[in-house]
DNA sequence: TTACATTTGTTCGTATGTATA
DNA sequence: TTATACATACGAACAAATGTA
């Protein structure tokens, strides 16, 4: 069976997955950005030839995966990592008590350097790809209580500085999409338990041999593709990392 | 608005969500129990005096949320902690090359206590109800390497017994469902890290003060009722704990 | 404030396809 | 083969939210 509209590759067999695989063709090139709404459910069966349920269908998946948002009377939008709700999607750190609060971020490190077996096996590079290697402090009621050690590679944020990181005036994944068009839609992470080192205690002022919780976190774009690797250490004395399994 | 069918408690609004409520409400009278089929979607639209496609829309929720599970060509059940895949939903330790393995179960403590602070707090219980609090011993590979401390209220598992716990042939949830008609369909978690005591040391076979990952679970049936509260220790130095955000 | 056009949300009913027993 | 059950697809009508003239 061939492709029934423009030049995604459809495999055929179930239309709405057709569509939805044509809408996020578009998205992941960049047809409609973050934030910007997408074509009205009139003008979309128009292109697509389908009925309003099969578009809506397609459209529920991605609502589902928190690609797109959809608003009544307004329109259907792709997700930014700007919105409230996105940032503690992914920044899961709350205050023993419940309470949550936005980090404050400092760059403590940078620099560009070859990947290491973790970095490589993690992101699927070749060891020796060229990777971007950062760290960040993160401070809630100006207390250190998070390290992140962070692997993108260079090959996706080509013209990534120091300079470029520091001043960025949003959370990380929202420069990532408005400056590299990248959108991280998806992370898989495992947890440890392990002690602090001599940095970790001197950067969170605490003792060498704390107990920490450590996060490896791999990010992922559409299609899969593996953006980010990270390394998060929390001190877990006063936060604690929240999810929730429905 | 009154109800629109039977006795459910509709507020209006939407049919569908309706809908969904009184299916909800069926199931946890126990009008259909765990494994069971509900009845065809041609019936249930008798039933409810709605179209396919409203019934669908309260059903896909309710597949969604992991309660109900669609088979084409048979019907749709009651879901159970039986089947494969669910019983990974709430066991989450992998080992660090990523092979999932089912753990053996020993039980190491069991009693019947007041509620602490922390249980209380955790179950909505009035400090001094009654609580079953026992301890299992996971092992992977004969190993070992996580320790399960568990609180329910005596007033749901009034016939609750050592003896009971001891001879269960399945999970522990799945041990719920069918000895007590108690759900688990979602779970809260919180993760720290912390230092293993000398029971942990001795149960796990490693040095007192190595650091453990610590998960508070509250375990959640229908309606957000409020069945289980743990407290586990896992031993990181060959395993994880993962998941992935979507 | 009101009226209107636009956009998504809900509900209906029907026809056909596919998997299962 | 046949009957049953869920899955996909279509299209129509009306409701509700939104932004604007």
């Amino acid at each position: 069976m061939g492709s029934r509209f423009d030049a995604s590759a459809s495999i055929g067999g179930v239309l709405y997955k057709d569509v939805k695989r044509a809408l996020l063709a578009a998205l992941s090139e960049g047809e409609w950005k973050p934030a910007e709404a997408i074509p009205s459910e009139r003008r979309l069966i128009e292109r697509f030839g389908v009925s309003v349920g099969t578009l809506r269908k397609a459209i529920d998946e991605l609502v589902a995966e928190n690609i797109l948002i959809r608003h009544q009377g307004r329109g259907t939008y792709v997700a930014t990592h700007r919105m409230e709700d996105h940032f503690f999607r992914f920044f899961r750190v709350l205050r023993q008590d419940g309470h949550r609060d936005y980090p404050t971020v400092r760059l403590a490190k940078f620099r560009r350097a070859k990947a290491d077996k973790a970095e490589a096996a993690a992101l699927g590079l070749s060891p020796g790809d060229a990777v971007f290697r950062f760290s960040n402090v993160l401070s809630l009621e100006n207390t250190p209580v998070m390290i992140d050690d962070i692997a993108v590679p260079v090959e996706r944020f080509p013209t990534l500085s120091e300079a470029r990181l520091r001043e960025r005036p949003n959370t990380l994944y929202n420069f990532y999409q408005d400056d590299f068009g990248i959108n991280i839609i998806r992370t898989d992470e495992r947890l440890r338990a392990t002690l602090a080192n001599a940095e970790d205690a001197e950067w969170m002022g605490i003792a060498e041999g704390s107990a920490l919780l450590q996060v490896l976190r791999v990010a992922y774009s559409y299609h899969d593709e593996r953006i980010e690797y990270r390394v998060s250490k929390l001190n877990t004395t006063h936060h604690e990392f929240t999810f929730s399994q429905p």
